[in-house]
DNA sequence: TACAGACAATATGTCGACAGATATACGAAT
DNA sequence: ATTCGTATATCTGTCGACATATTGTCTGTA
């Protein structure tokens, strides 16, 4: 047997594994539908099944594998109605977000979100995606943090993890257009001039927007 | 051994314990602060400390137990500031599920929530406050199960539970306040006029002031 | 060739065991 | 009596084992 780690790892088998699975599914390391058995499972992550067990109930709870009417574990699959749930939720949030953020962002925090913005800008115009969708996520990011309200921060986080499993699916990103950058910035500014309504409502039409795209981009190259 | 129960049950028993262990923490059987151990918990259940592991992991998630730095488990203690945190969402995400729901509801629903909201002002009358909340919770049930979002749903069913360990703790509750039946009615009233916006707004105004109600009330009298 | 049924392979749910770590109890010394 | 150090008890994290259930395969028959 392998030389038995110790659990004073600040992070068990059990967190890694979840994180790692977490991200497969994220990513699309895992596909949508794929079944997956604990002990295969097991077997790639150099564990038993205990560690396994517990992530994957972590991982059902937050709606990302579920169980088949045979307590078979399955990847969920990407419904385009889900995803629009999930952004009408993840609008209402997230707006609330930065209503809550807005008068209590500090200034290092406003400067840093102007870097990300700036950054967001270059990206575009340098057609590079992945560098613009990073920047964005930094900004929300930002907001998310500095909102006051953990069990916010905890739902708000699900869901984003939940969209992006469907941004995986497209390969160049809508994250080119130019709107969202301006959306950012309408966001900024109502931050910057403490506004919590105009930011809730600029943040709620910006991830509409987001949505709309999204879900449009994927109606016309349908899930496989 | 018991006669090891057959896996085929509907429910596991990890279902079942989860179920029950929330059911305690919810009503308080089981208090907060109170540390709980594994072996302690399996014993209780008549199980072993799988399904009592597996029940931990998803009530961690939802906020009603935590892990101190040394990895024993404890109750999530009540904390006034979280309460108000877990309110202002609640807020939030009940108002868009009453302005999802507004369009959606069969005049079935509507008819039944009329019921409840009778039945609720006749409680008040009776002094009964254990029916009065009852049909309060009845008639949120409703607009939650229909307003057709089901991340909503489950992110708004747990902020309900988590907020419902607080009303625990104070014996005679606020429901007898005629204002909370009146409150009903105004939102009863926009969604029979299908007015997504007011049934929104006169929902977020509603879940606002019982929290207004239940944190005075809880500071008036602390927490132990 | 198509299909039905038996059999093998594999999955999940649950259990007890063990190692390492922490908290508790207890006794000794001041 | 109080405090400190040690021994004990108990807890968590992880593992492998087993019973039951399901799935997939293979063979025999129409």
């Amino acid at each position: 047997m392998t030389p038995l780690k110790t659990n004073a790892a600040r992070h068990s088998l059990s967190e890694e594994t979840y994180s790692e699975i977490r991200q497969a599914l994220i990513t699309g390391a895992f596909q949508p539908g794929q079944r997956l058995s604990e002990p295969e499972l097991a077997l790639r992550f150099r564990t038993s099944r205990s560690p396994i067990r517990e992530a994957l109930v972590r991982l059902e709870h937050e709606g990302f594998v579920e169980r088949t009417p045979n307590a078979r574990i399955r990847v969920v699959g990407l419904d385009i109605d889900d995803l629009a749930q999930l952004y009408v939720l993840r609008a209402n949030v997230e707006g609330l977000a930065a209503r809550l953020a807005a008068p209590r962002l500090r200034t290092i925090d406003l400067e840093h979100m102007t870097g990300t913005v700036d950054e967001m800008e270059r990206c575009v115009k340098k057609r590079n995606a992945a560098g613009a969708i990073a920047a964005g996520q930094d900004f929300h990011d930002v907001i998310m943090r500095e909102c006051g309200n953990r069990p916010l921060v905890q739902v708000l986080d699900g869901l984003r993890a939940r969209i992006s499993r469907f941004r995986a699916l497209v390969a160049s990103f809508s994250e080119y257009d130019p709107e969202r950058v301006s959306e950012h910035r309408r966001i900024l500014k109502a931050l910057y001039q403490r506004k919590p309504q105009a930011a809730e409502l600029e943040m709620i039409r910006h991830v509409n927007r987001s949505a709309d795209v999204l879900i449009a981009r994927l109606r016309r190259q349908p899930p496989k």
